[in-house]
DNA sequence: GATGAATGAGACTTCATTCAT
DNA sequence: AATGAATGAAGTCTCATTCAT
């Protein structure tokens, strides 16, 4: 009788391993064995689970993805949202939300250089813009205006996003904690408003 | 008669080369072979200029800085020279913005794990959040409305900046080229009619 | 009531396995998880019925020299048999000559290596000299001719034999399928005739 | 003023460390520390010179191609010159000839999975077929008789001597010290009586 | 008998850094 | 200043073997 499968459970490990690493070191000082120290696993262990460790980060990304995309399913225009679901990764004890960031924010790195980050990492932003250019529409349309800018508009929240998040994981004392979501509203507001005039 | 000294040249020259790497490969594979390569050097002779690996990105981001400074500082509102400053660093060849948002982009992920880097990315951004926060001030006091908001404004216009960096690097097909100078333009205006009608 | 042993078949199974991996790969690259996989069995039944690899490699070299024999036994001087036994061991789909002959070079190259591996080896060179010792020591006699150089014979004969393998293995272009035994035949007319001469 | 560069000799220091490695444990498990310890280096002093393993192992049989050349260029019908060729490899200590065959026979085996080995093997020996089709050719010609079996004769004798290599490897007792050049001569006369013939 | 997760040793390879020249 | 060979630590990955179930 074999022993139950906990082969799910193990890469969750694995990949929660990852992302804690790598949110502190980074993705090429993230090394197998401090994966495994992290996920209280063995090197060897993490090797039979992932074939190599960009597959550990493409599933990671797989993870974070859908997350995004479950809140952004059941967000309107609270951006906010966008926040929370990156956030939401590893937990909820202290000190979380920088980590994912940071983890965010390297993942971004790798995209430059591994077509395969690249490619989730694209198709997570074209995701994010639609459903913003979503929202922007309706919101214009609702009040009668021109629905031109939405998707302009949808790309430079999303883009203020991702900006707040290299400025909190790079440059911490730039941001007050807490304050970004506003100013992302802001901005929102802004094309919005400014959707009015151009009506 | 020692030869005259060529360090400074040879500093630029390797500086140069570890920019053009990083672009494509990410800091940490970045090899000081490559890097010679690209500099058309022997890496025996860029540890002759620099210590470590580390120094020369050090460098290299103090060359990014005073090229920003410079923008900056003859700069107005005009957001799109923060990227200009940016770009000019590698030179005028084809394809050359691309290869400097890589980079910066790359810098910002080292950020997150080297407290020297992340120090002067952080000093950067603070310079930058401070010409634009009086420049958002001079814009809403000749206006005659409130500069409350003006750092909110300014910290925004700089993540939605970086935020567009990530984007071209990361998730190119999301931008269209050259349209996100104009975007940062409209969340700048946003920002100022805002406080307009908060005055 | 227990079930009824299927230790034999299984054996037999994963010795079949080997011989196919190692055929494509190798000894060394011819891993357990291979073996398994190739056997439609799994890595842990695979050391529950042979200590170690190597065991394996020995079950099929006395499977190898059972089927050699039992066609040494039957044939006169018409050496192809020789190849005829070797090829019989992995069934009789297409391609499977190839398969075997490749398997028994990479036998070869083990028997420099591994000492038990190298007893089988040679045993059972010893047994094939041995038997065409004698038939050509029947064949010069029965010509009243000198029975001296037989074993020189027999040896020659079977080093043609073994090299032809590692031709058709190594170096498939040099050989015309199915021109080794007439070549091998050739071989071993060319030593009567000598003798005859000889007389 | 660099260093004068001794890449070639370490080049081949590294060639002949892992000939020697390989004739005793053959190509897996000759790793490339031992590869450094038997040529007096260091692990990565190899890497530095070879980008990996399997480089060395065709550099050596460059080396080996490029001697066996050698000989079957200055030989006649000498069967025996090419043994020397191939023995030839190591130096001239005690022992070097059963080195250097067990080396070859190692390769043989690779050449079964590796493509790049298999090809050089392949190549050389269509190289030493041909020179002894042509040698044949001549011995048949000049006697006046048929010219027909050359290249069966040919490939008998290559295979003939690749046989005997398998068997001095793996079942030294089986072939008395220098009886194979020999045994190789009387196949070759063999075949030319027989076209005799033919004629 | 059977499963497949788990381990740990060890392989190949990379690379910053040093150093003789 | 300059070269490129050399070192050694460290990283990724493989795999025979063990073991709980």
């Amino acid at each position: 009788m074999p022993r139950p499968s906990n082969t799910a459970q193990r890469k969750t490990e694995i990949v929660h391993g990852l992302a804690q690493v790598m949110a502190e070191r980074g993705y090429a000082k993230a090394t197998i064995k401090e994966i495994a120290r992290a996920s209280r696993l063995t090197p060897g262990l993490v090797h039979y689970h992932f074939r190599d460790k960009q597959q550990i980060l493409l599933s990671l990304m797989d993870g974070l993805a859908a997350l995004v995309r479950a809140r952004l399913d059941s967000s309107a225009l609270e951006t906010p949202d966008l926040f929370a679901a990156i956030h939401a990764l590893l937990g909820t004890e202290e000190g979380v939300e920088t980590a994912a960031v940071a983890c965010w924010v390297v993942i971004g790195a790798e995209a430059v250089r591994q077509p395969d980050v690249q490619e989730l990492y694209e198709g997570l932003m074209h995701e994010a813009i639609e459903v913003f250019t979503k929202r922007f529409r309706a919101a214009t349309r609702s009040a009668k205006r021109s629905e031109a800018t939405a998707e302009t508009a949808a790309v430079s929240v999303v883009a203020a996003i991702e900006g707040f998040f290299r400025l909190s994981a790079g440059a911490p004392s730039c941001v007050r904690a807490g304050s970004a979501a506003g100013a992302v509203r802001e901005i929102a507001k802004g094309f919005i408003d400014a959707a009015e005039e151009a009506s």
